[in-house]
DNA sequence: TTGCATCCGGAGGCAACCCTCCGCTAGTTT
DNA sequence: AAACTAGCGGAGGGTTGCCTCCGGATGCAA
């Protein structure tokens, strides 16, 4: 617990070419798939268009639920990896940024998340963007901006819902998420 | 157009006694299964629970979309007629209840909602509901409880994703929403 | 270049699911 | 209570997906 660093989570890859070509080309058709057809997309079609043997799937991924951590881990990797930009901004305007790329990168991804709720990786992940984004609410809260009776937990919760929305007419998700960091400010704090 | 009443989407159900239990145990079995398998579990397991032949399971619910509108629908249904109850409390009191209530009953269907996107019963519902709650949304508004930037679909997306989480901690799921609601109050308002 | 460890691909057996079809059952009506 | 239907159930054929297994290909180290 001494150096935070790169979880151990984030992934492991093989390490000849051609199995790390096809490693990643399927995780990258997964994501795809996962994404227009749910979790339950057929690994026969994501061998498919990961143009690669049924055979190569299993290998690297023997379970449909390896699979599916292997793509939310990388969406993850990204998130955490983004917050330590954003050291030097102000206080909130630091959180809102984060909590900004949280909505994005998070956004397609909750059904996949679902599917790993109390599996192992899962809770890494979870554990690692506490890790990113925790110091930073705590930081507003000790600045008096952001409202001291709110958990990190419970942001979390409040966004990862308006991530879910599809949201059609442009701006509204911008205005929406505003509601929201206005529910999270300090209540005395200006306007 | 004249009357809205009982909207046309709301479910016309068999008459013959039988043909009624049937459809009726259907439903609710589905509704069981589609919340744990998600919306994609077995037609034939449906109809196992429900105690009914898949011949008849696929008599009255020709599709697997049609299966899944009537689920929603029930629970639309009452929803809707639960706002109704609540004309008497004050502006932001009848409100926040409504939305409480809102946030209870689509809990668990959102999985389901997001299949039946783009469907003409899912459209009906939302009108449904939309005229359900967006009048106490309107009374906040004009008693100047509520902030006047926000519509109703902004508070539809908001809360919508809240209803989605899981929480576990008793009482994160009330403070995560009075959160938001503060999001949603007029920000003059006194609190 | 050679040799070997690693990796590939897809045929094939198995299971689950989908949906139709039709002989039978049982509400409902008179 | 008799006749008339609407409704029931589940066997079965077709499809799709899951996963294993192993002969062959290929990257890599020496």
């Amino acid at each position: 617990m001494t150096s935070v660093g790169v979880p151990e989570v984030f992934a492991r890859r093989p390490k000849r070419a051609d199995a790390r070509r096809n490693y990643e080309a399927l995780v990258a058709a997964a994501r795809e798939a996962f994404g227009e057809r749910g979790t339950s997309a057929s690994l026969e079609e994501i061998a498919r268009r990961a143009q690669v043997g049924i055979g190569t799937l299993y290998r690297h991924f023997p379970t449909r639920q390896e699979l599916l951590e292997a793509v939310y881990v990388d969406e993850v990797e990204a998130l955490c990896r983004s917050a330590a930009e954003l050291a030097d901004l102000p206080p909130w305007d630091a959180f809102v940024a984060w909590i900004n790329r949280f909505v994005a990168y998070v956004a397609t991804k909750r059904a996949l998340a679902e599917e790993l709720v109390d599996s192992e990786v899962f809770r890494g992940c979870r554990t690692a963007i506490y890790a990113a984004g925790e110091p930073m609410l705590r930081r507003a809260q000790e600045a008096g901006v952001a409202r001291p009776d709110a958990t990190f937990d419970d942001v979390l919760r409040l966004l990862s819902g308006i991530t879910a929305a599809q949201f059609t007419e442009p701006g509204q998700r911008e205005r929406v998420l505003g509601f929201a960091l206005d529910g999270l400010r300090q209540p005395t704090a200006a306007r």
